[in-house]
DNA sequence: TTTAGTGCAAAAGTTTTGCATGGTC
DNA sequence: GACCATGCAAAACTTTTGCACTAAA
């Protein structure tokens, strides 16, 4: 299942108790804000847009939520920035990520096959693939002219 | 061809004259202390080893470097944590990293075979991929106990 | 001589931490 | 009451920038 701005509170809440960890507030306004964007957000900007939204979150606190929440799995830390960190809200499958490298849209690649060429690979150097991650950089329709 | 520790001095010399940067001082100690390193390194990793090594670099000048170089492609910014930036002198040509999660040794995949099925699932999204990044987390044969 | 590179210190920016307070089981 | 979460401010840390100085084409 895949987020939609329109999201439901209680589903947001589901999903962290079902990860296991508590649905507080802060953190079920972080999450809710992360559940408006459709692509991704940095701490900075969630911060910054819940106060405007009259749902101020600390600025520490945002920066835990996003933690545990990376942690357990709910939302993606992305590391295509290098200086600051992006998050989404993600589906729960295993996915990549296609990123329009005009105007950052981010769509989730699902259907993952490099599975048996990296056991292949890595193998040829004597190693066992724990993970991968692959983030693809294009252009999206509406940024190419 | 590969980076090695015994690499000489005209070599990195050329790489910077090749990729159209001047073979300065800082650059190139830069550039040699990188090819003592078989993973990667941080700029402020490379700073202090330099200075141990009684060959100083100002921190800013390390910066500017490497941002000359992995813009010139002669060194790469690996993503791969999200608070600083890992740098690696590798090899020419497109290519991809594993990385051993418990003692960091990173291997080169040079044998890419993503494109087809990338320009597929890119167009299938409306997308034109334009370039990826894919990394490859492990064990390798020591670590595996 | 004109341009580009360097060092140092200061600044900017992100992220973490300490600690007192408030909420929740 | 015990425990976890929060807010605020301070601290830590990485990276960038301004500027005077130096080296190089």
């Amino acid at each position: 299942m895949s987020a939609t701005p329109s999201m439901a509170e209680e589903q947001l809440a589901g999903r962290l108790e079902a990860a296991g960890i508590r649905p507080t507030r802060g953190r079920l306004r972080v999450l809710a804000e992360l559940a408006r964007e459709p692509d991704d957000a940095t701490a900075q900007a969630l911060h910054q847009r819940l106060r405007r939204r009259r749902r101020p979150v600390g600025l520490a606190t945002v920066y835990r939520a996003l933690n545990d929440l990376a942690q357990a799995g709910v939302v993606d830390a992305l590391p295509h920035r290098a200086d600051e960190t992006c998050y989404r809200l993600c589906g729960e499958g295993h996915h990549h990520h296609l990123v329009c490298s005009e105007c950052h849209r981010v769509v989730e690649i699902t259907d993952c096959s490099l599975g048996d060429w990296l056991d292949r690979v890595a193998s040829e150097q004597g190693f066992v693939a724990t993970g991968h991650s692959l983030e693809v950089s294009g252009l999206c329709a509406s940024c190419r002219d």
